[in-house]
DNA sequence: TCCTCATTTCGCGTAATCACGAAATATGGA
DNA sequence: TCCATATTTCGTGATTACGCGAAATGAGGA
């Protein structure tokens, strides 16, 4: 993870419809979803979704199989995981204790 | 932290300048860092740096608290837990076994 | 091969974001 | 009070992102 791929993560989901995508296909789990299902259940056009879901794919945040005529989408969570290491590299300097409490992990 | 906070947040993150602040800040620690010294040591224009800050600091990611002439920024880790918790939300549709092993904690 | 469904690519008008100079504001010292 | 330092606000021109219609492409099935 380097700070240009962070930045494209970043902006990836800086965006509402392509986090409620991005979270759909998290809760959907790593078996993936049909790119045209994703759009029924967000209403979303065609041309719409496809621009969204190749960002989200450029990103790192997701990745497509093809599966006979539909694509399947499913999330990368490494990328999340990446993220937030590299946002958290060498807090307070490397001072476990200072850094201690102040992000607790997800679990 | 609902859609629309996660969505400021990353959109502050998703930016080469800002998120340099931000992993500096990381870096120097709660104590909080004086504005003018990210300046100096990322070479940024006051105004430039200015604007920034802000759009971090309205995004929840860091804290300002004014020291006398300076504003020291501190970063807001429990934002950063904050998304990660909004993103992996329901993750799998709560199927643990699923989930387990796709997104490690950054410990 | 021909057709249809699923998805992507292209093009355009609109809207949001960025960097930065100049001016304004806040804080404490002489 | 007057000034220097530290920071924010405002205005502007240039770049980039967005949604979506229309057309193109890919992958089976008849």
């Amino acid at each position: 993870m380097d700070q240009s791929y962070a930045i494209d993560a970043f902006g990836a989901l800086a965006h509402d419809t392509r986090l409620q995508i991005f979270r759909l296909l998290v809760q959907r789990g790593p078996a993936g979803t049909p790119a045209m299902e994703v759009g029924r259940l967000l209403d979303l056009k065609p041309s719409t979704l496809s621009g969204h879901l190749a960002t989200l794919k450029r990103a790192g945040l997701v990745q497509a199989e093809r599966q006979h005529r539909e694509v399947l989408y499913a999330p990368r969570l490494q990328t999340v995981n990446g993220l937030v290491r590299f946002l958290l590299e060498d807090c307070c300097g490397g001072d476990e204790a200072a850094c201690a409490g102040l992000a607790p992990p997800p679990a």
